[in-house]
DNA sequence: CAGGTTGCTGAACGTATGTATAGGTGGTGG
DNA sequence: CCACCACCTATACATACGTTCAGCAACCTG
């Protein structure tokens, strides 16, 4: 962690890991291949067959690696007390590289990435019912489904970051940026948008029309009409 | 849309189509193989090319099938003086292997993903601001930053709908598994999560700290002290 | 029926990629 | 000095991939 290393001042196979996070990140694991990996990383790509194996193993080091990073930041900010659910912590004290290989990950579907996901929900979901100060315990009948909504908007936000920063104008992966991200965030949480009316009339139609015995419809929806 | 055709009714050139949508949104851009999608679609792989020429072209034509799908989608329910935001709606109506292409698209980065991105954004700002029957305006500085937000995390939704089928124990790209995510939508929208305290630290905490002798950032929106 | 067009296939080619092998260099211990 | 070992490289090889090409069958069109 920490990311207060030079370039210089790795070992040739941390180079190649460090190489390889972003390699995966940027172009996904197919895409990725050991040539360039080794080329950014400043070695011949017989080296990195010798520290890593297959190009798998090297990927599964890279998961090792990122699990391990963010369970320390995570753990960290356990042991801190913090107020706030933990999101914009984690994620601003995780390096870049990390941010993104996992996001990646994520959309790639590796096992590592996924649980991660049930880690994170699981943690999100302690913190909701615990009732931190300051959060309140979600006015929910499935806690699980809360906690699993929340943990993967707040991940989509990430895994679209590209789109995310060219529609802001500003890398939400930058301070700056992450800051105009995390206002409208705030926001959206602060909001109530929808009118209690709208509300009612949404979960009646979603909790209602599953006819018993009805067999789910396969992609139309409801009678919308009045 | 209607997607009522069955397989074989199909034109080899539209079943290649198709295939492809499906090898793409499974194995990414680059996972995808042309002998895979031939094989999918049950013809040769010489067909594919005699089609669609190359492997990116026939990518564009992806790109633009499922643009124009989920557009009249979109358009649909605009013409149906919809009530709700529209999420709910257009994702519904959406056939799935579209749903599914345009998630993994989103992950990948192609311009078409892009350029749809910004478009359901501009779409969110409107309904946002022009204030549907039940939706509220939203409480914000920052509209655009807002709807962005909005917009990705629903789109997270489905970029990671691998993961949040799996912590839900439901596909979410069927009517019951999607009938669970929405009702936990609506429960967080809904939801008051932070205490005004805590939201007033938070706030304070993102539009201070830009510690002393930092550059300020060029696109603050007001007040900028400190 | 001749000629052409369309839809489709099998075989082949060039290249990129993952991987295996042999070798080379520098430092360390005996 | 020699042997060893960790670290690193160049080369080679097999495979998978995108793409090309020649040709076959069916269906028009005159």
């Amino acid at each position: 962690m920490s990311s207060g290393e030079r370039a210089e001042d790795l070992t040739a196979k941390a180079r190649i890991r460090d190489a390889a996070l972003l390699e995966f990140a940027e172009h996904g694991v197919k895409g990725a291949t050991i040539r360039g990996i080794a080329k950014a990383a400043g070695v011949s790509p017989a080296l990195v067959q010798h520290h890593y194996g297959t190009k798998e193993a090297l990927r599964e080091e890279c998961d090792r690696y990122v699990v391990k990073a963010i369970r320390e930041v995570k753990d960290e900010s356990l042991r801190g007390g913090m107020a706030s659910p933990g999101f914009f912590e984690i994620a601003m004290r995780t390096a870049l590289p990390i941010q993104r290989y996992f996001s990646r990950a994520m959309a790639d579907g590796s096992e590592a990435a996924a649980n991660l996901f049930d880690e994170v929900v699981a943690y999100s979901e302690e913190t909701l019912e615990g009732g931190q100060p300051g959060v309140a315990r979600p006015n929910t009948d499935d806690l699980h489904a809360y906690a699993t909504v929340m943990t993967a908007m707040n991940l989509g936000l990430y895994v679209l970051h590209e789109h995310v920063s060219r529609a802001l104008g500003v890398d939400i992966l930058t301070a700056e940026g992450y800051r105009t991200m995390a206002l409208a965030m705030i926001d959206l949480y602060d909001d109530r948008l929808l009118s209690p009316e709208l509300v009612a009339q949404a979960r009646a139609a979603l909790t209602a029309p599953l006819a018993p015995g009805e067999r789910p419809p396969s992609k139309q929806n409801h009678e919308e009409n009045r």
